[in-house]
DNA sequence: ATGAAAGCGCTAACAC
DNA sequence: GTGTTAGCGCTTTCAT
């Protein structure tokens, strides 16, 4: 072999090394241009429906399209148009109540042209605040946020550079964005009417714990329901509200702890079925009998609550409805609308066994 | 007011309607070279801690970008570099197994570079597909995809366009991606032996039902350990396999109806804790003591499982160490490395009173 | 060590 | 109706 042919062959082992791995160069919107014998922008038109374009035309660059499996790149789309991506942050996904957010969220979004991504934030606002901007960044079309852990001006601040809909905080004096929720504080009111209905005073609450607080956040507006209804009935005086620390791993033993106690109470409003169900195991398990010496109602109605072992009371909040509303009004908000919306969903409440008769 | 006054005002509220509401305009790389003095590239470099920046070019160039609350956009980074995002996508996320996997993910995601983004497929091959998609037309640096309904030869061709790693899938011959898996055929025939240990021999399994069930899913895998377990105890003859329709909601009136069949086995094993929770509600409202008329095993230790009142034993499959194991395994692929890497976790029974004794 | 110039894939403004 | 030109914000040669 010469010289020269062992030179030809090292450069094209080499090319293969470097060619091979990467698949046969993904189509742009140039290569379907050329293709179909017309101009770049001529294609871009066709790809947006836009104004203007022959059916000849149209027809050429769709054939091409499908010939070349072209589809457009978004990160160059970001650049100057629109992602057709809708960012949704979840503050965490164990929840079961999260979850129907999420399906009726995706019910309405995956019939529309947009495609849904979803960050979680892990309980952690820092996290929240990252992909937040994170999806800015991406420049995505519009935001949804599930409950986010984040002060109401920040949240304002992020609304000024994207369309944005907030579930799961109270502000509906917000201007530049829009919310949806549920009737928090009516929930709680209903749930310990009922307990008081049955005949019980000695009612406490079983809340969240957070580190900083905010009127916003659904549990504070629980918490307000909560006094509203012990004061509406002149029993203010026992009102008393329990807490355990927020830490998945120990907190069912935290909660059993709370039933030890001496002065546990006659009856319980928890606000989540997370902790209610908790609740009744603990019940079992220290054969305090539901609902005769502890009623108890949670909030959520998630499915364990509906499960024949449990029977958990529990308010119910249609989260598949919450989250298809607040997709709705993000598409609204996309195609135009200026004014704020913000909608107050009512819950009721689903009666079962450990409330008592 | 003079006419040149006048018009001077209008001048300024019109300017000040378009100019208001669009925030301060978002700081660009051409802006901090600006203030900081240096060129564009040369703030580029510093982004990406190129080689070849002195000191002092650095030190100005992070003053400016502190000042300024300067933030690349990711949308221009894609289109010639690393958008330091990586794209997650869930089968569906209602199963907590998967949350375990999502959390162990999180940990070693959040503590690196990375930005995590999800997408939810709905157990809907077309829209993960589509999903899959978007995130590497997003020009994502990398794909985790947990137990994709999508074939083997699908996935080899995503693979080629972007480093990926998959949960959930069994293909330990592909080279182009890498998997992160339990042993599920070993889960099961560990399940099943504990269960003739006990004496039992008529051992029936509840598995999920698919319209088009593959080799590489788990669900196969485990029913392939099912057979495996009865064929070496001499049962072979006694394999059941029971299904139910994979229906959300009309579900756990299926399976209850499954144990009010006159040949209803004295032992189950079901391919996941969602079906076997449901299997012991069923039995307690048609007042079949479990285990002594009935035995039942289910998959993935899931937290409902341990609670007092439900007492199944469960294979475990450590979902936080697959997230994690499956997030360094991509880290490591998107860092160069080319050859598969295919890693089993090996899953071991939580012993339970369903179990029996 | 630094900067000038080119270009990623796409869309918008404006000719013709 | 269609093509030409310019430019989004960034990274990457390649001079100097």
């Amino acid at each position: 072999m010469t010289a020269q042919a062992e030179s030809f062959m090292r450069d094209q082992i080499a090319m293969n090394i470097i060619a091979k791995p990467q698949s046969p160069a993904r189509a742009t919107i140039k290569t379907v241009a050329l293709h179909a014998g017309v101009s770049v922008p001529a294609v871009s038109k066709v790809l947006r429906n836009a104004y203007g374009v022959s059916d000849a035309l149209r027809q050429k660059v769709e054939a091409s399209i499908r010939e070349l499996d072209y589809r457009p790149n978004v990160a160059a789309r970001a650049m100057r148009g629109q992602t057709f991506t809708i960012g949704v942050l979840l503050v965490e996904i164990s929840n079961p109540f999260l979850q129907q957010i999420v399906n009726g969220l995706q019910e309405v979004l995956n019939a529309s042209n947009y495609k849904t991504l979803f960050g979680i934030g892990q309980s952690e606002s820092a996290l929240e605040a990252s992909l937040i901007e994170n999806m800015i960044s991406h420049q995505m079309d519009g935001l949804i946020l599930v409950a986010p852990q984040i002060h109401g001006e920040t949240l304002a601040g992020y609304a000024r550079q994207i369309p944005m809909v907030v579930i799961g905080h109270h502000e509906a004096t917000a201007t530049t964005f829009d919310t949806v929720n549920s009737n928090d504080r009516e929930g709680a009111e209903i749930a310990v009417r009922a307990l008081i209905e049955r005949g019980h005073t000695d009612i406490a609450m079983l809340n969240m714990t957070r580190e900083d607080p905010d009127e916003y956040n659904v549990d504070s507006q629980r918490l307000i329901g909560y006094h509203n209804a012990m004061n509406k009935a002149g029993l203010g005086h026992h009102a008393r509200v329990l807490h355990v620390p927020w830490n998945m791993s120990d907190r069912p033993v935290a909660i059993k702890a709370l039933l030890q106690r001496l002065d546990r109470p006659r009856a319980l409003f928890c606000w989540s079925d997370l902790d209610a169900v908790r609740i009744v195991e603990a019940a079992q398990e220290l054969s305090i009998d539901i609902p005769d010496e502890l009623a108890v109602v949670g909030y959520d109605n998630s499915s364990i609550a509906g499960m024949a072992f449990v029977n958990l009371a529990s308010i119910d909040q249609s989260g598949n409805r919450i989250g298809a509303l607040a997709a709705e009004t993000l598409l609204s908000r996309i195609g135009g609308r200026k004014s704020a919306s913000h909608e107050l969903m009512e819950p009721r409440l689903e009666v079962r066994s450990s409330l008592g008769s």
